[in-house]
DNA sequence: CAGCCTTATATCCAACTTGCATCTAACTAA
DNA sequence: TTAGTTAGATGCAAGTTGGATATAAGGCTG
């Protein structure tokens, strides 16, 4: 038999199989604190709890695609937007009892955009949310990460309505687990990958990189030590252009070049 | 309706799905140098190639459980055995072409093993596959992998009985890609985490740890400074014994100490 | 406009880390 | 005993890092 013949003859529904999704933890800047994009489940299971976005992945779509389309249904991004963000593939989940449902294993994916951005997408996400008709629209959660190296501890999401932090939100599924290891992965992938710049506008300052930094590990770093690491490092181009509006001396803005 | 209510009366079928594998990336050291273990495919697609051995995720099992019954079922591993074998997820494939029977996804996953181990596994593999009455047993292919820093170039693949490395073995699906990946996470794990220790006996010299770090790197590194590193680390109990039959001074063998 | 306040940026130095050469120890074989 | 070989220790120069301090550049205030 010809492979041809083989594939002619294939039964692609021979045995079952589990159901796939792709969940996505979109991280951002909220006050310079990390924050991340949860909807409200509407629906069982877990109805009224918080949930990171996600959907079924199709035949005709890779994860990758599915991931962007998530982020265009649900967080209201344009094509062209999309592919700005930073996305990456973070693990894939599948315990056997992670959906009541059924078996449903899940790849998450991780995307992160600047402050202004993020914003623009929350925004967005509750027009698409209040379009659907659906009671609870989307919201940021802040993240209450503590210091424990590199690891990251574990993630409490709380409502932007909790400044106090008084009742960590209560996740859908296993997304806090997920949310966990986005946490750990970024702050793993700081400080020798350029996953800072996908938090940073186009054009920023060296103290708006620290902060970044800073607000991902959740550690206050050596101004100078910082400095000079990044500028050795050879990934940071001035513009010629200073930061405006400020009382005080400013900054020379940056932009990211790619190494080589 | 409730939650049980809406659990009762969900189709799990409603959706067409994709099919779940994991592929499995079994490496080990053979003389020194890295090495895969390749089953040559009996059946289409891709009669004839080789290709890492992976089998379609059940629905009674985890992604883990899956990788941990293909290293039962096709390296002829015993359960106690598989338990001390270092597994990890790699990444998750999702091309639409990777397979031309069907859409199909794949977890693929990294488990590593001391020399001694690989071996015993090839012979085993070997034999499952005799069982089996399949025509062509199951092989370790040596690996090539040019130095271009952490991220590791591309791979290819030779057979054992190609000492000369003239003709790189040909991979079924996109299985020379997920080798790829899988030696460029080796690579970046391995100074700052445990895996080399995954390749070594239990109990082993310096300059073996050292020889495992120099066959993964593809460089040769510094002595003392190797020394000082690991040991100033914490990690390594000396068991007071000492290497024997050398014909020379024998050296210290210690053992992995999980850190804290 | 002079001085003040604040933050950016540059410089300096001591402590620590790393690469590398060299020295000493321990074993076998002859 | 001596030569040969590798393990393990030590010393040093060069590079890196943390942290204090000095200087520069804005706007603001009187």
């Amino acid at each position: 038999m010809t492979e041809d013949d083989f594939l002619r003859a294939y039964d692609p529904a021979a045995f079952a199989r589990p159901a796939l999704t792709v969940d996505l933890v979109l991280m951002g800047l909220r006050a310079g604190r990390p924050a991340v994009l949860l909807v409200q489940r509407t629906q069982h299971p877990h109805a009224g709890r918080w949930a990171l976005p996600g959907s079924f992945v199709r035949l005709d779509e890779t994860l990758d695609g599915a991931a962007e389309r998530v982020l265009r249904d649900k967080a209201g991004f344009a094509p062209a937007e999309v592919a700005e963000t930073h996305r990456e593939q973070l693990y894939t989940f599948g315990a056997l009892d992670r959906d009541p449902r059924m078996r449903i294993v899940t790849v998450a994916y991780l995307a992160l955009m600047p402050e202004a951005a993020f914003a623009a997408a929350l925004a967005r996400a509750a027009a698409v949310a209040r379009a659907a008709a659906v009671a609870a629209g989307p919201s940021a959660a802040l993240l209450d990460v503590p210091w424990s190296g590199e690891a990251g501890g574990p993630v409490a999401a709380f409502a932007p309505g909790d400044p106090d932090r008084r009742t960590p939100l209560r996740l859908a599924f296993d997304h806090a687990a997920i949310l966990a290891l986005a946490v750990q992965r970024l702050r793993g992938k700081l400080d020798y990958s350029d996953v800072a710049f996908a938090l940073l506008p186009e054009a920023f300052t060296l103290r708006q990189l620290q902060d970044v930094h800073e607000a991902i590990l959740g550690t206050s770093l050596n101004k100078p030590a910082f400095r000079r690491r990044m500028l050795d490092r050879g990934w940071l181009a001035p513009t010629g252009a200073r930061e405006a509006g400020t009382s005080f001396r400013p900054a020379e803005l940056y932009r990211f070049q790619k190494p080589l």
